[in-house]
DNA sequence: GTCTATACCTGGATAGAC
DNA sequence: GTCTATCCAGGTATAGAC
């Protein structure tokens, strides 16, 4: 069960890279040698480096789907979901110290690429600001839902890139601190006609 | 005096296409033909392309200097300094959109690589966190002067980010407005013993 | 499906004429 | 100070054997 096939060794190990390294930076060289397998035999699986990204980005897709899926399905309140996600700086903080966000980083750098797929991992943001925006209007936050599922987005791709930057965790605990009170405070709001 | 020089024609060029394309992604083909000069005569100005790096790096520093003290000797208060850099994403709004901030990018991109100069970048970020900082203690906000200035650059990073992702013109001049609505209830709190 | 060998190109960097 | 010519490394991609 835990034997991935050729193919999905490969989308898992570029996805880390990507991420790790960026898209440009990293080359087939390191996929295969991370693999295990000779940069030949790639081409039977991929015809070109773009078709690899396309399928790193759909495996995101379907991961983050998977994920937002599931928090749906725990039996919380839209308020603890979104307090979830807020935390999730705090889960990943390793990680996001040393490589910033998956998601940002890597937009960020397809559009300075000026790459065919930024659309695409555009998706991953759209993703987390429809299912974001789902809960706000659970929440009763019906008229700018959007706009506070965006609100939501700006701070975590903010903390981010500064904990990358500064690698400061206190910096990152005490800003989803205060993204907490600040949801506490529309949540407060609402019940006054917001 | 309009006449650069070829270095300051190649450092300015360079600060350009790396903005829009990356560091890593931008070429000495890209430059030599912005600037009009053949790619062997970079080698008489840099020896390497780090060393372009180096110089736009410091050249972002002087002018980014430069720009806050003047901001500083404005007489404004410092209430109204802030607001100033807030208001940079409104400004630089068309800029933002197509290749976010450039300090911000940079810093990620660097990171990436994991590039020597990735230190240098963040001073860049350190020169904005030292003068706002600076501007809240003026404020009299002087316990959490540093907490507030990386506040404020985790907003502006954060909207930059969706701001290149989504195109979304409404989007900044909103977050911006609440920014400014959240300043404002800084100050306003100071007096309560902040 | 996986390998080796190799073609081809781009990009950074050097040498030396002018 | 600027040019042309050239080198070399590394990166994508292909061909074809196993």
């Amino acid at each position: 069960m835990h034997n991935k096939t050729t193919r999905e060794q490969i989308v898992s190990v570029a996805d880390e890279l990507f991420y790790r390294q960026g898209f440009e930076h990293t080359s087939f060289a390191d996929i295969a040698e991370a693999v295990q397998i000779s940069r030949g035999n790639f081409y039977y699986h991929f015809k070109t480096k773009d078709d690899i990204l396309d399928a790193v980005i759909n495996q995101r897709l379907t991961n983050t789907q998977n994920m937002l899926d599931q928090w749906e399905m725990n039996g919380e309140t839209a308020a603890d979901r979104i307090r979830r996600f807020i935390n999730i700086l705090i889960t990943n903080r390793r990680k996001i110290k040393a490589h910033g966000c998956p998601v940002g980083t890597l937009t960020s750098e397809l559009a300075k690429l000026s790459h065919a797929a930024k659309g695409e991992a555009n998706k991953l943001f759209s993703l987390f600001r429809t299912w974001l925006r789902h809960q706000f209007t659970e929440l009763g936050c019906k008229k700018d839902a959007d706009d506070l599922a965006l609100h939501v987005l700006t701070f975590s791709q903010g903390v981010a890139t500064l904990a990358n930057a500064f690698h400061d965790e206190k910096f990152m605990r005490r800003e989803v601190k205060q993204m907490e009170d600040w949801l506490d405070s529309v949540i407060a709001n609402k019940y006054k006609g917001r």
